[in-house]
DNA sequence: AGCACGCCGACT
DNA sequence: GTCGGCGTGCTC
């Protein structure tokens, strides 16, 4: 090697964990820095990389390297700050770098186009704020602004109307004022134009969302404005943690403990966890806000990593729902619905009340079935049922893109006594129709809300009480406040009590709380009722008490007793193919190699077949790795991927690491 | 991943 | 004969 020739080490989204040397392009140019967005040939193409080192030598002689074509910027694309993150958040998640380096940045940069030019600059105006603090908010603002230009996560803990959101204002307006940019990373489905306004009310245009339903050129823009520090606010969902901050002085993640942050296929990185590494990195606070904190939060401000703050009042006068159980065991249902309940919302609607039903299932209902040989309608394709439809008239699986449709005969014993069992948002509405015709009914779910807007229309009139009656799934407990709500029903608490992955509980605790948090108006207690077949169930004593920490509490001493997180750290590889002997031989093989590298302080878990194990015509294998201390289970992680970049069977399978998983499908 | 190459069975 | 599916190998 020449001495003096300078190679430059380039990421590619390719999944292949190592950079790429290159050679500096033909016409000399000046050293080019991290972060430089370049051309290279790649095999028989050309790809966008980004430089993220240089050195004096390769392992590769100098007629094997070719040299960069062209550089696609006058200076560094990603600043230094984001090159260590992407670098770091790579390690963490065993995930080849490049795919981490292009995975929040907009399509068309990622395709190697010119930066659009930017509207010029306009200053931040900060409108002051006339609303009064409480005293546990002042103290809350204070342990934040005593934080400032230092490492601390907190978590925020404070039930719906506490207050939260005002504090973020206040700590972004002290952030702002030192020049600082602030992150304020929500979950997907809050991302509203409403929510920006909010911001956009106190800070002017220096707001900006960023979010997947902006179009390739706004979300560039975007991107860009947050890298010349144009923008000072950023409101912005998961992929949000990715964006090239330059002064970032302070992180906020609202609804901490919400599933959306952490990104289910690919690259599954948690957007959350990433926040506080990112505050590592860059010495500043990260407040993580939440009225059901994530366990894995609670037991970090319980251990003392982080500064748990409380906000135990709400804020306006808002009275706690009264929470009670119909016991429906040996009751008659009308389309999932008791006797009594029917009498509750019929009471409240005639009190000028809202009324909120809440059921986790879209379409009319889980089964079709014939009821003289108990043959029931399953996917081709899926280890699953098919969900009966009537609007569309259809048998549609939720799992994967089959529909056909509703069979008239049994297609094993030729009866024609088939019907549909259970109940979904779909049965509920029109139960509810026939039963209250005058009543104006929304539902709100996935399939009633496709088109773009109808969402925010439907949330609108719910808002403003247009509609008395809403039906609704996770969506509609997420999403949205709705000031005239007096009673929500949970339609089935019964999912969540006995099921396999351990997180349900948790799930479930969390997903009633908040949607309880949902009712009450400010001159009068809501009223929440819960549908169950185990009325003595502990979980649902406690959660009728919401005291979400005792509750959280106890569950925690269960975690703890099984070695679960997060008293112990979990990542799973899991593996998929056509055929089933494939991944099964993958992951035992992987099992194999584990087991003789005997590393201490790992349990090696598996192969066992995942939980839905056919899904899409593919067979879903996983291996699950359990460790109390995360370095051991690096070590393995290390290990498997070397195996599995090496294998020719792992050519032939599909297969993905997930660290930290939430989900065991 | 994306692309090319080579091999083998099965169709106009 | 040649079209196309899959298995294999490689990308600085
Ligand atoms: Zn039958
Ligand atoms: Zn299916």
């Amino acid at each position: 090697m020449k001495a003096g020739t300078i190679i430059y080490q380039v990421a590619l989204n390719v999944p292949l964990r190592r950079l790429f040397d290159y050679l500096p392009p033909e016409n000399e140019t000046p050293l080019l820095a991290r972060g430089t967005r370049v051309l290279v040939p790649f095999g028989r193409q050309t790809l966008v990389g980004i430089i993220f080192g240089h050195s004096e030598k390769s392992a590769f002689s100098h007629d094997q390297l070719k040299a960069i074509r062209q550089v696609c910027d006058p200076a560094p694309l990603f600043p230094e700050s984001l090159c260590t993150f992407i670098e770091k958040t790579a390690a963490y998640y065993h995930h080849p770098l490049g795919e981490v380096a292009f995975s929040g940045t907009p399509s068309l940069l990622r395709e190697g186009k010119p930066c659009p030019s930017l509207p010029d600059d306009i200053a931040i105006s900060t409108q002051a704020s006339d609303i009064a603090l409480n005293e546990q908010q002042q103290f809350a603002l204070q342990a934040i602004h005593d934080a400032q230009h230092s490492f601390q996560p907190f978590l925020l803990e404070g039930v719906t109307g506490s207050g939260k959101t005002e504090i973020y204002l206040r700590a972004a307006q002290i952030a702002s004022q030192k020049n600082q940019q602030i992150l304020i990373l929500v979950p997907e489905i809050s991302l509203t134009p409403q929510t920006q306004q909010r911001f956009i009310e106190r800070f002017g245009q220096a707001v900006i969302c960023y979010h997947s339903r902006m179009t390739p050129k706004e979300r560039f823009i975007a991107w860009l404005k947050v890298k010349e520090g144009h923008a000072v606010i950023v409101i912005g969902t998961r992929s949000s943690i990715f964006l090239p901050f330059t002064q970032l002085g302070l992180i906020v993640v609202d609804e901490e403990h919400d599933s959306s942050f952490k990104q289910q296929e690919g690259f599954r990185y948690s957007a959350r966890d990433m926040a506080v590494l990112r505050a590592k990195l860059l010495s500043c606070p990260v407040v993580l806000g939440s009225a059901t904190p994530a366990f894995e939060t609670l037991y970090n401000a319980q251990s003392g990593k982080y500064q748990h703050l409380t906000l135990p009042l709400r804020a306006t006068k808002v009275q706690l729902p009264t929470m009670t159980h119909l016991d429906v065991r040996h009751k008659k249902l009308e389309g999932g619905l008791s006797a009594q309940l029917i009498q509750r919302i019929e009471q409240h609607l005639k009190n000028e009340g809202q009324v909120l039903l809440f059921i986790n299932r879209r379409g009319f209902a889980p089964t079709y079935l014939c009821y003289s040989c108990n043959w029931m309608a399953q996917c081709p394709r899926c280890d699953a049922r098919l969900t009966y439809h009537q609007r569309k008239a259809a048998l549609i699986c939720h799992h994967c893109t089959y529909q056909s449709s509703v069979n008239q005969q049994c297609p094993d014993c030729q009866s024609e006594d088939l019907h549909p069992v259970g109940q979904g948002t779909e049965q509920l509405e029109a139960v509810l129709t026939k039963r209250f015709p005058e009543i104006a009914i929304a539902r709100i779910d996935s399939d009633a809300t496709r088109k773009k807007g109808s969402l925010e229309e439907l949330l609108h009139k719910a808002h403003h009480k247009e509609v008395p009656l809403l039906i609704g799934t996770q969506m509609l407990a997420k999403g949205h406040h709705f000031p005239h709500l007096s009673l929500v029903a949970i339609v089935d608490a019964d999912g969540g009590l006995f099921s396999v992955d351990f997180r349900a509980v948790e799930r479930m605790a969390q997903l009633l709380i908040q949607v309880a948090g949902r009712a009450g108006r400010v001159h009068q207690a809501g009223e929440v009722v819960i549908q169950t077949c185990f009325p003595d169930h502990p979980l649902l004593k406690q959660i009728r008490s919401q005291n979400y920490p005792e509750l959280a509490q106890s569950l925690l001493t269960e975690r703890s007793h099984c070695q679960l997180p997060p008293f112990a750290h979990l990542a799973l590889i899991r593996a998929h193919a056509m055929t089933p002997q494939l991944p099964e031989q993958l992951l035992a093989q992987i099992q194999q190699s584990l087991v003789h590298l005997k590393i201490e302080g790992v349990q090696i878990l598996g192969p066992v077949p995942a939980p839905m194990h056919r899904r899409q015509g593919h067979y879903r294998y996983q291996l699950l790795i359990q460790a109390k201390e995360r370095k051991p289970l690096h070590q393995v992680l290390s290990y498997s991927t070397s195996i599995l970049e090496k294998s020719k069977l792992a050519k032939r399978v599909r297969w993905s690491l997930d660290v930290d998983p939430l989900e065991m499908f």
